[in-house]
DNA sequence: CAGCAATGGATTGTTCAACAATTACAGAAA
DNA sequence: TTTCTGTAATTGTTGAACAATCCATTGCTG
């Protein structure tokens, strides 16, 4: 995905070094839904000290990566049903806008069409963590048609929200295979500036996606443990 | 405005109840945009120390109060014409579109009706201040209609930081006044509902208010130095 | 005088160790 | 079983210390 660099690349603190590191690690599932994180083994293990890893937990919690409960520690989010049903109706509300009121000749367009070259060859190659990983670029360039950083912002912390959800589904084939598709079908339309069509291609497209989405993450849980 | 508690109302640690009161202390305009914090300074008068000043810190440059620059500081923000801009787009987007989908007998209508009477009130008294917090309070519940956490989390972010800005504006009278009969023509509408009326009523509002704002604006800062 | 390197002081970044406050857990008592 | 209690473990918070970086001034050089 790799957001815009941020203002002052150059300068990066430790404490932000290691914000970025546990994102990753999160959003990579080498972290368990609901695992608590402890102070004092992870500022071990990652070779910092526990000030300067409460400091990293105030930033992750404004992803919503983590969640803090005072005195009690901090957890790696579980996505609940409730949450899945909330990133998807911001995802409609948002997407469709920015797709539906573009202009013609907007930068991120070019962003959509790399990320749906990218999402072909993965496809060709089986590569279907790699088909999400460019998915999520091609919907991050549709927010990016808004012009809006504070969206962009927001949307970048949905985005991975909803990958945390992901990496709780097995099947990433069933799971993004499909939607290669009809992202070629919503650029197709955007190219041929009709906005319209396209943000109502879009809208369907969320509508679908959350349905499958919903539907594996409910037998999954119920599968296996820790409900809601 | 006085946002919904937070999940864990009872258990409150002294970095968040700080965090609170730095919010409050910077939109209320106590700091002059562009100050910076000094740890030492900041933490000795909150009689709080260092490390946890840093937590607050980090909690605030979320909500884009404060910005953030290694091995600078951190500085009270300063809303400049390009994020005023942003922050009317984001407004535009996210406001119409929820009022525009609302459904008839959502609860926070009435919110809306509550704040448009507690305007009315305040405009009575030639309370300007009050008229502004009642006015955000009317499309913080416009937003509400659209039933998202994170809809609702991002657009308090945005109404702080737009507070932050017209802290610097004075003539409050003058940037409150014209709105409150503005926001009574919206809600009629929405209660009889008409939704896309509504909802282009309140496109037309947010066009002409980011318009003054930003004229006013540009006046005072060229007027009183710190530039760009 | 302009420009630039060196210097010193102040501020932030980070660590450590300690203690207080709260929670979680295990075992005892009813 | 349930409830209670005390202990251990974890988080919350502090203070001091040192390293790393930035800022302003100085002084030098052209």
């Amino acid at each position: 995905m790799s957001l815009p660099a941020s203002p002052s690349p150059a300068v990066r603190t430790l404490s932000e070094r290691m914000a970025e590191e546990l994102r990753q690690r999160i959003t990579r599932g080498e972290f368990s839904p609901g695992q608590r994180l402890s102070e004092q083994t992870l500022s071990d293990s990652l070779g910092i000290s526990r000030n300067t890893l409460r400091e990293v937990f105030r930033m992750l919690t404004k992803d919503g990566l983590v969640k803090h409960s005072p005195n009690r520690g901090v957890f790696v989010a579980i996505p609940s049903i409730a949450s899945i049903i909330d990133i998807y109706r911001v995802r409609r509300l948002i997407e469709c806008q920015a797709l539906g009121q573009a202009y013609p000749r907007h930068p991120a367009k070019k962003k959509m069409r790399d990320a749906v070259e990218t999402a072909l060859r993965c496809r060709a190659d089986s590569d279907w963590l790699g088909a999400g990983t460019a998915n999520m670029a091609f919907h991050m360039a549709i927010v990016e048609l808004a012009d809006s950083e504070r969206l962009n912002l927001l949307f970048a912390q949905v985005l991975a929200e909803l990958r945390l959800a992901f990496g709780l589904l097995q099947d990433p084939e069933f799971l993004h295979a499909p939607y290669v598709d009809m992202n070629i079908n919503i650029l197709e339309l955007a190219e041929s500036g009709e906005f319209g069509r396209a943000a109502a291609a879009l809208n369907d497209y969320l509508v679908h996606s959350e349905r499958i989405v919903l539907a594996v993450y409910a037998r999954h849980i119920s599968d296996s443990g820790w409900g809601i």
